[in-house]
DNA sequence: GCCAACGTTGGC
DNA sequence: GCCAACGTTGGC
């Protein structure tokens, strides 16, 4: 059986990895690793799957904007970074046996015509509801396919 | 660079 | 298991 396709949103600091960086990745997947934060390791681990949506967040800007839209290529699998002495991410508590922290790939689709800005989310009602503003500091947070589409629309993207 | 929000840690 | 201290995120 399978399951309706979900929509997540991803945040990134693009002067640590921006879209472009994804758009320019070899083969335009990346690991999106590194994640801290258990309610989101719950998400990456259990709940997004290969075909869903993702809208490409840059956050930690002077204009915070939904800048493009990519999808999963790969559900949540053990996030090695943790492993790694020498990684950014390293988290001593993790093993082979118990990750604790998962990653997700994706591939880069495409750019929105125009970046959907915070200040334009915040300003449409439908929007609301939104994760973003309400638990802004999640960093890999669950959309719905209205705002999913609301943004691709105001996004210029059909 | 400030600071509010909020998740995590650790002493009790 | 509570909660104060602490660290981090991220908008401004």
């Amino acid at each position: 059986m399978t399951r309706d396709r979900r929509f997540w949103l991803f945040k990134s600091e693009p002067s640590c990895f921006s879209f472009d960086d994804l758009k320019a990745c070899p083969d335009s997947t990346e690991h999106w690793d590194g994640v801290r934060n258990f309610q989101a390791r719950n998400l990456l681990r259990d709940e997004i799957k290969p075909g869903d949506g993702v809208l490409f967040y840059h956050s930690s800007i002077a204009e915070p904007a939904v800048v493009g839209i990519a999808e999963v290529v790969r559900g949540g699998y053990p996030d090695w970074t943790a492993l790694d002495p020498g990684a950014e991410h390293f988290d001593h508590r993790a093993s082979s046996d118990n990750p604790i922290w998962f990653m997700v790939d994706v591939r880069y689709v495409r750019p929105l015509k125009t970046p959907v800005t915070l200040n334009e989310m915040k300003m449409h009602s439908e929007l609301s509801g939104m994760v973003l503003l309400k638990r802004s500091r999640l960093s890999v947070q669950p959309v719905t396919r209205q705002e999913w589409e609301h943004i691709l629309r105001l996004g210029g993207v059909h």
